[in-house]
DNA sequence: TCTAAAGTTTAGCATAGGCTAAGTTATATG
DNA sequence: CATATAACTTAGCCTATGCTAAACTTTAGA
C-alpha cells in the first residue's frame, strides 16, 4: 500500500448501493417479461413467444429459455407448444411494475420531457427507483 | 396463431426501448468502474483493485477480470501488481458520469427523498437518463 | 385431408460478470 | 535483509442472457 494511509469507512455503506443496483438487474428482466406477458393477454387474449421476441427485440430461442427460468421462479405457467400464462405470483408483479411505471412516465412528461423520451427512458428508470423516490414522484404529480 | 388478427405495428419501436438498455447495462459497469478509479486517484493518489473491489462490493477477481476488459476497451492502463490509470478515453466518460450523477443525485434530493436514498437511486438511475432528461432535471433544478 | 407456413423447442455456442482457491509479487517491519 | 502480510493474478467454476441452425408441432388453406 504505497499512498492510501487511511481505511474509508463508509466503504460498506457504498458497496450497498452496487450490491443494490446488482440484484436490481436480476429481477428487471422478469419484471419486463411479466409486464409484457399481461399487456398481450389484455390486449389479444394471449401471450406467446414470437410476440415477446419481436417486442423485446430478442431471438425467439432466447425468450423460450428465459421462460424456462421465469417457470422455475414461479412467475408464468406453460404447456409445450401453447401460449404463456402468469400465475398469482406473476400478475402481481406485473401489476406493480406497471403501476411503477406509470408514475414514472407520467412523472418524466410532467417534467417536461417529450412522450417518445418519457417511454423510454421511464422503462430504463422503474427498475431502479425506490418506494421514497416512486412516492416523491406521485407527489409531485398531484400537487400539480 | 389462435386470436392476433393483426399486427402491432410498432413493435419495432417498443423494442428500440429495451434495446437501448441492454446497451445502457453494458456500459454501466464500465462507467461505475472509470468514475471510481477517477474518485480513487483523486482522494488518495491511486487506485487499488483492492479498494474498487470494496467499494463495489465484489471479490478482487471479479475487478481484476473487469479491469481487463476495460483496458481492452481503451479506458485503462495498467502494469501488473501496478496501480490503475485511466486513459483520455478513461477520464472523459468518468467526467461525464459524475456530471451526470451529480445532477440526477441532486435533482432527487430537491424533488425531497432523503440523502440515503438520493445516493442510491442516483447511482441506479444515472445510467438511464437520456440527455433529454437530464436537461429537464438541470432545468429544474436551476428554476427553484 | 394433406401440406406448407408459422410458431416452438432443442442443441450448441459466446460473452459478461459473479465466485473460490491457489499461486505469485511487493512491501513493511522486526 | 529476511520474511510475514497484503495485494495482485491465474485457473476454473457457475449462471444469465444473447445468438444461429436445425428439428419438431400446429394450424390454415388449397
Amino acid at each position: 500500500m504505497a499512498f492510501a494511509a487511511k481505511k474509508i469507512p463508509s466503504a460498506k455503506l457504498r458497496s450497498a448501493a452496487f450490491k443494490r443496483i446488482r440484484a436490481d438487474h436480476s429481477a428487471e428482466l422478469a419484471e419486463d417479461y411479466v409486464e409484457m406477458i399481461a399487456d398481450l393477454i389484455d390486449e389479444r387474449g394471449e401471450a406467446r413467444c414470437t410476440d415477446i421476441a419481436m417486442r423485446l427485440g430478442v431471438a425467439n430461442a432466447t425468450v423460450v429459455k428465459t421462460l424456462r427460468r421465469l417457470q422455475t421462479a414461479g412467475l408464468v405457467t406453460q404447456e409445450p407448444y401453447r401460449a404463456i400464462f402468469l400465475t398469482g405470483d406473476g400478475w402481481k408483479m406485473a401489476e406493480d411494475g406497471k403501476r411503477k411505471h406509470a408514475i414514472v412516465e407520467n412523472f418524466l412528461l410532467a417534467l417536461g420531457v417529450s412522450q417518445e423520451t418519457a417511454r423510454i427512458d421511464s422503462e430504463g428508470i422503474e427498475h431502479h427507483v425506490s418506494t421514497e423516490t416512486l412516492r416523491a414522484m406521485a407527489k409531485f404529480l398531484s400537487r400539480r
